[in-house]
DNA sequence: GAGCACTGC
C-alpha cells in the first residue's frame, strides 16, 4: 500500500473567528501549498481516475478533508455539469468545512462550494463541490435513485460506522453498479425497474412513486466512491468493495503518551478526581479533558471537585470546571471554548461529545475511565436500553488523541494496559443498536425489497429486522407480501420522522387534528424540551406547571409551542427576525424551556407542514376539542398503550412488560388507569415517557386489529 | 424521582 504524507490542521470547530479576511486568505493558500497532501494531490487524483473505488485511510479533520474535493476538481471531474458530493454523518461538520474551504477557493459558500444539511440548504445551480450530511443524501436519493448528478461521492467517517453510513455504502454500492451498466446497455432507461431493483432518476425533480419515466439520454458516466477511514480496520471497507484499493495518508498527530493504572480501579469517579489533582499539582500547564458518561457523573464530579479545591492552600486553588454535555443549553456548552483566566487550568468534564462532536483547543492532558453509556436495543421487547460499558480499542485511540492536537500531551487511562487488551477493537455499529423501522422503510421506498439479503457492510440480526417488519406492517406501511403499501407506506416514507410519527400525521388528518399532531410530532422529535438544572429545580418545576395539561404530556407539549407561538406573533410586526430570535430565547430562559429544542421543533413543524400539504393531507384543528385529539393519539399509539397496575407501576400491552412512568412526566403522580406512551427506555428502571392518559375502550374501537375485547 | 452521542430534500 502506498503511503502519503499528511498535514495538520483541524477544522471541525464552529467557533474559529473571523479575522482579517485578506491575511486569512493568505494566510491559508500558504498553508494549502505547506500541507504535505499537496504534494501527492496528482497521485490521489489518478487514483481516482483508475479506480472505482477508492478507500482511504488517515486521520479525520484534517487537510484532506478540505484538500481532496478541491484536486478533484481541479483534476476535472465536475465536467459536463457534474458535481463532487462529500458525506459525512454531522451537520455542523459539513457546513464548517464547506465554508473553510469555500474561503480557501475565494468563492462565497454556496457559488461554486455550497452545503446542504436539513433546513439549511447553501447551494445553487452553481455548486460543484457539494457537502452534506449522508442522511441528506439518502433523502435526495429517494427522488433520484441513480443519484446522476454526481460524479464523485466521498463519504467521510466511515469508521463511525452510523446507521446512515451502512445504507448509504449499501446504496452507493448499487448505484455504482447500476450506472456502470448504463453505459454498455440502455435497459436502464426502461419503463420498469432495472435488473438491480433501481428505477430511473426523474430528472425534471418531479415526484418519484413508482411509475418510472425513461431517462433522457440513456447513458449515465460512472459514479467513483471514495471511503474515508480514520481507523486502521480498512479492511473490512476493501472486503466490502470486493478488494478495492487503499491508499494510506499518514497523519502528523503529536505524540501523546498513554499512562495506564497498575490495577483496575474500583471507584473511575474517584481515580479520575485523584487523576484531575494530581496533574494540576504535578504537571506543567495545559487543560485536562475528562470523559465521563453522562450528566449525572458529570456534575457529581464538578462538585467533589470544587469541594477538595477548598481543601488546598489558596495559591494553588487555580483551577476551573467546565461540563459539556449534548443537553446542556449551547451557551453554556460555549464556555469550553473560553480559555480560562491567566495562571488558571481548566478541567473539561464530559461525555463523548468531546470524542468526535466537539474539538476544544488547548488540552494537553486526557483522562480516560474507559467507559461510555451506549444505547442498545432488544427486538424481541422492542425496548432501548442506556447502559454503561466499557469503550472500545478505538474509542480510547479517539479519546487519546485529544491531547495531541496542539502539541505532545499526556494520556492517563485509568485501568491497567492488561485492561486494555481485552476491550473489542471498535464499537459495535449502531445499526446492531437500534430499532431498523426507519431504515427498513427508507430502503423500501429505494426499491430494495429483500431487506434481509441487503448488502448492509454489517447485517443486522434476523430477529431485528423481523421486528421492524412486524411494526411497519401493523402501521399499515407494508402490504400481506411485505411490500411497501400505497399511499400510506409511500407518505410515510416521504416523512423525515419515525414510522409511528409520520403514521401518526395521516391518522391526524382524519381526525381532523392534524394541526395539533404535527406540533406534537415536532416536539417528540427533538430532544427534550424542558431543562432544569439541579440549582434551580424548583423554579424549573414551577415554570412546567404553567404548560402542564392534567391529560398529560402531548397537550403540555402543545400548550408549549402555542404559547411560544403567541409570544413570537405578538412580536412580529414590532422588529427583526434577530430581534425576535433573541426575545425567544430570553422567553425560553425564563420558562426553563430549552431554546434549541424549540428551534429545533419550530424548524420540524415548519418542514413536516410543508411536507403534510404536498400530501393533500387535510391541515385541520380540532379546537378546544381534546377528547378527539386524545382519541387520535389512541388510535396512532395503540402499539404503545399500557394498563396501571396495582402497585402503581404500568405493563405495556402490546409486550406484557413492566414499565414506569418516568419522573419527567407531567402525570408521574397523577397515574391514570390506561395511558398511550411514545418512549420505552431502561436505564436505572424501564422508564415510559410523555404519556397521555386514553379510556381502555378506545383500544378495541380504534385498533380492533390489536385489541380484541378479550385482551 | 431522572436525561450517551449523532442524524433526516
Amino acid at each position: 500500500m502506498p503511503s502519503m504524507a499528511q498535514g495538520h490542521g483541524g477544522v471541525r470547530n464552529s467557533t474559529e473567528n473571523s479575522n482579517d479576511s485578506y491575511a486569512r486568505t493568505q494566510n491559508m493558500l500558504q498553508q494549502r501549498k505547506s500541507l504535505p497532501i499537496a504534494s501527492v494531490e496528482k497521485q490521489l487524483a489518478d487514483e481516482v481516475r483508475k479506480n472505482g473505488i477508492l478507500i482511504i485511510v488517515g486521520e479525520t479533520g484534517s487537510g484532506k478533508t478540505t484538500q481532496l474535493p478541491q484536486f478533484l476538481f481541479q483534476a476535472g471531474f465536475c465536467r459536463d455539469g457534474k458535481v463532487i458530493g462529500i458525506t459525512q454523518p454531522r451537520r455542523v461538520a459539513a457546513v464548517t468545512v464547506a465554508k473553510r474551504v469555500a474561503e480557501e477557493s475565494r468563492v462565497q459558500l454556496g457559488q461554486r462550494v455550497g452545503c446542504s444539511i436539513r433546513f439549511d440548504d447553501r447551494t445553487s445551480a452553481a455548486t460543484k463541490i457539494k457537502y452534506m450530511t449522508d442522511g441528506l443524501l439518502l433523502r435526495e436519493a429517494l427522488l433520484y435513485p441513480y443519484l446522476s448528478r454526481y460524479s464523485v461521492d466521498i463519504v467521510y467517517e466511515a469508521h463511525e460506522r452510523t446507521v446512515h453510513t451502512y445504507v448509504l455504502l449499501g446504496l452507493l454500492k448499487k448505484v455504482q453498479k447500476a450506472r456502470s451498466k448504463s453505459g454498455h446497455d440502455h435497459s436502464i432507461a426502461d419503463n420498469k425497474k432495472t435488473s438491480n431493483g433501481l428505477p430511473s432518476d426523474n430528472e425534471n425533480g418531479a415526484q418519484f412513486n413508482g411509475i418510472f419515466k425513461q431517462r433522457q439520454g440513456g447513458k449515465l458516466p460512472p459514479l467513483k466512491l471514495i471511503i474515508m477511514s480514520a481507523s486502521l480496520d480498512a479492511r473490512v471497507f476493501s472486503e466490502y468493495f470486493s478488494g478495492a484499493r487503499t491508499v494510506h495518508i499518514q497523519g502528523r498527530q503529536f505524540p501523546v503518551d498513554i499512562l495506564y493504572t497498575l490495577y483496575p480501579e474500583t471507584d473511575y469517579l474517584d481515580a479520575a478526581l485523584i487523576t484531575i489533582f494530581q496533574i494540576h499539582l504535578e504537571e506543567g500547564h495545559g487543560d485536562i479533558l475528562v470523559f465521563l458518561t453522562g450528566q449525572e457523573e458529570i456534575e457529581s464530579v464538578e462538585r467533589l471537585v470544587q469541594e477538595r479545591l477548598q481543601q488546598l492552600p489558596e495559591p494553588i486553588r487555580k483551577l476551573i470546571t467546565v461540563p459539556i454535555f449534548s443537553s446542556l443549553p449551547s451557551e453554556q456548552q460555549m464556555r469550553v471554548f473560553a480559555p480560562a483566566a491567566a495562571g488558571f487550568r481548566k478541567v473539561i468534564l464530559a461525555t463523548n461529545i468531546a470524542e468526535t462532536s466537539v474539538t476544544i483547543p488547548g488540552i494537553k492532558y486526557v483522562i480516560d475511565p474507559g467507559f461510555v453509556k451506549a444505547r442498545s436495543y432488544d427486538p424481541s421487547k422492542g425496548m432501548e436500553s442506556l447502559n454503561v460499558v466499557p469503550i472500545s480499542k478505538a474509542q480510547a485511540l479517539q479519546r487519546s488523541g485529544r491531547a495531541g492536537r496542539e502539541g505532545p500531551g499526556k494520556c492517563f487511562r485509568l485501568y491497567p494496559e492488561s485492561e486494555f487488551e481485552k476491550l473489542e477493537d471498535s464499537t459495535t455499529p449502531e445499526i446492531k443498536r437500534c430499532n431498523l423501522s426507519n431504515v427498513i422503510l427508507q430502503l423500501k421506498a429505494l426499491g430494495v425489497d429483500d431487506i434481509i439479503g441487503f448488502d448492509f457492510l454489517e447485517k443486522p440480526s434476523r430477529a431485528s429486522i423481523i421486528k421492524s417488519l412486524e411494526q411497519l406492517f401493523l402501521l399499515g406501511a407494508l402490504t400481506d407480501d411485505c411490500k411497501l403499501s400505497d399511499p400510506v407506506g409511500q407518505q410515510m416514507s416521504r416523512l423525515p420522522l419515525d414510522p409511528i410519527y409520520s403514521k401518526a400525521l395521516i391518522v391526524a388528518s382524519q381526525f381532523n387534528c392534524l394541526e395539533e399532531m404535527l406540533i406534537t410530532v415536532a416536539m417528540l422529535s427533538v430532544e427534550s424540551i424542558f431543562y432544569a438544572p439541579r440549582e434551580k429545580l424548583e423554579e424549573a418545576r414551577t415554570a412546567m406547571k404553567c404548560f402542564a395539561s392534567p391529560e398529560g404530556d402531548h397537550l403540555t407539549l402543545i400548550n408549549v409551542y402555542r404559547t411560544s407561538n403567541e409570544f413570537l406573533e405578538k412580536r412580529k410586526m414590532e422588529i427583526t427576525k434577530e430581534k425576535n430570535e433573541k426575545l425567544l430565547r430570553k422567553w425560553c430562559k425564563e420558562n426553563f424551556i430549552n431554546s434549541r429544542s424549540l428551534r429545533q421543533a419550530r424548524d420540524v413543524h415548519s418542514q413536516i407542514r410543508g411536507h403534510a400539504e404536498q400530501m393533500g393531507l387535510c391541515v385541520s384543528s380540532c379546537g378546544d376539542d381534546m377528547l378527539q385529539f386524545r382519541r387520535c393519539l389512541a388510535a396512532s399509539f395503540f402499539l404503545n398503550a399500557a394498563l396501571r397496575q396495582p402497585e402503581g407501576t404500568y405493563r405495556a400491552l402490546a409486550s406484557g412488560q413492566v414499565v414506569q412512568i418516568h419522573p419527567s412526566s407531567v402525570l408521574f403522580r397523577a397515574k391514570p388507569e390506561c395511558i398511550i406512551f411514545n418512549e420505552l427506555v431502561q436505564t436505572n428502571n424501564k422508564y415510559i415517557r410523555n404519556i397521555t392518559r386514553i379510556d381502555y375502550l378506545w383500544l378495541t374501537e380504534l385498533a380492533p386489529q390489536f385489541y380484541t375485547m378479550q385482551n
